[in-house]
DNA sequence: CGTCCATCTTACTCAGAGTAGGTTACTAGC
DNA sequence: GCTAGTAACCTACTCTGAGTAAGATGGACG
């Protein structure tokens, strides 16, 4: 949508544009209906500039991802400077991510994308990607708690990061359910466990 | 390899054949790059055979998936018959689950593969599968917890079992990490809640 | 005002999903 | 045994969409 009529375009300016173009088709479709030719035409480029940039759908996807993810952590970081506590921490950290998962709907679409990618060539960098979201929990924990050891920590930071994934899936079901609640909802494992809630 | 020489075969037993055939092949070079030709030859039939039994390459997989998911259902749902308390049911289930991943690799890789199936016209068969597992501990834990509210009681179990997920595919990378271990980081965290190791 | 290179295009190849329509082996009834 | 009838099966295609070879074009800079 950058200024229509231009024909030629950097490099940099034209593979953004590109990436933006990609995200909405394969969240719109989903990875494997979506087509190369259709992305092209909507960028209003040829085919082979797409494999020019990108090398591959793979590649392509891989490029969206990789910016989702980014903003993602971009925002979850964000929110959790300044809390006094951990408990305040995880909170923010949680209310951050369930609230990017309403408003910006394709790039979460995206993210649960990637598993599309398992047995291909590009899976190893997608776990690269991904561990950047528990390297953040991780962190976070290691802040606020006594680690004791580290695979631990690492396993704990693993369980929230899956159990907030799903979550999100689920609340899609849900539309009562609100970041605040969803929010709730994890603290009430997390932070308190099940023990508590015991008959 | 259930009697090899003879052709002909009842529609019942070739289709599960066909599905023990697609479960590895599957597993082995992910659902993208398998290839229904390859199939069809393994199992020792022509191609539009799988597309009788099964519609389409989605179809078979979406077979593979409900076996896959029946077995492990099967199997935690075992484990956590004789239980006493919640703590105990939940960590036998949780062992079961740790153990079925281990022992279970192609199962387990199958159910990984689901997700590529977002976005596609079975995504909801899939969510309806998947619903099984999830199902089952929220049953589990209403037998064992003052629920309060559903909602609540759903969430929770959305929760542990995407938190499974994902501990698991961690402990993938990790081979020192045995069933046990596992168990015990779940329980950990599910059990006591992240407070009890706050600084 | 020509030369160079990055941007871009047309016009293909090729693998693999899915199918149309015919063929063969097993079985039931005579 | 012999002849339907049908369930299991095959050959030989079509067609979509990923990926590519080889060349055209616009513009920046001497």
């Amino acid at each position: 949508m950058t200024t229509a009529k231009r024909k030629r375009m950097p490099r940099a300016e034209r593979m953004r544009q590109m990436v933006e173009v990609a995200e909405q088709v394969f969240s719109a479709r989903g990875y494997a209906a979506a087509s190369m030719d259709e992305i092209a035409e909507l960028v209003g480029v040829s085919k082979p500039m797409l494999y020019e940039y990108f090398n591959s759908k793979e590649g392509l996807l891989l490029a969206c991802i990789r910016e989702s993810r980014s903003v993602l952590r971009e925002v979850t970081e964000q929110a959790t400077v300044g809390a006094a506590t951990a408990e305040d921490a995880l909170r923010r950290g949680l209310l951050a991510f369930f609230v990017f998962i309403r408003d910006r709907r394709e790039a979460w679409s995206l993210l649960r994308h990637e598993m599309a990618l398992i047995g291909t060539p590009a899976a190893d960098e997608v776990e690269e990607t991904r561990r950047q979201q528990t390297d953040l929990i991780a962190a976070l924990m290691s802040g606020y708690f006594d680690s004791g050891d580290d695979l631990r920590a690492e396993a704990a930071a693993e369980f929230v990061v899956g159990a907030c994934e799903r979550l999100a899936i689920w609340c899609e079901r849900h539309d009562e359910v609100n970041p605040e609640t969803a929010t709730e909802y994890a603290m009430d494992v997390l932070w308190s466990g099940l023990q508590s809630r015991a008959r």
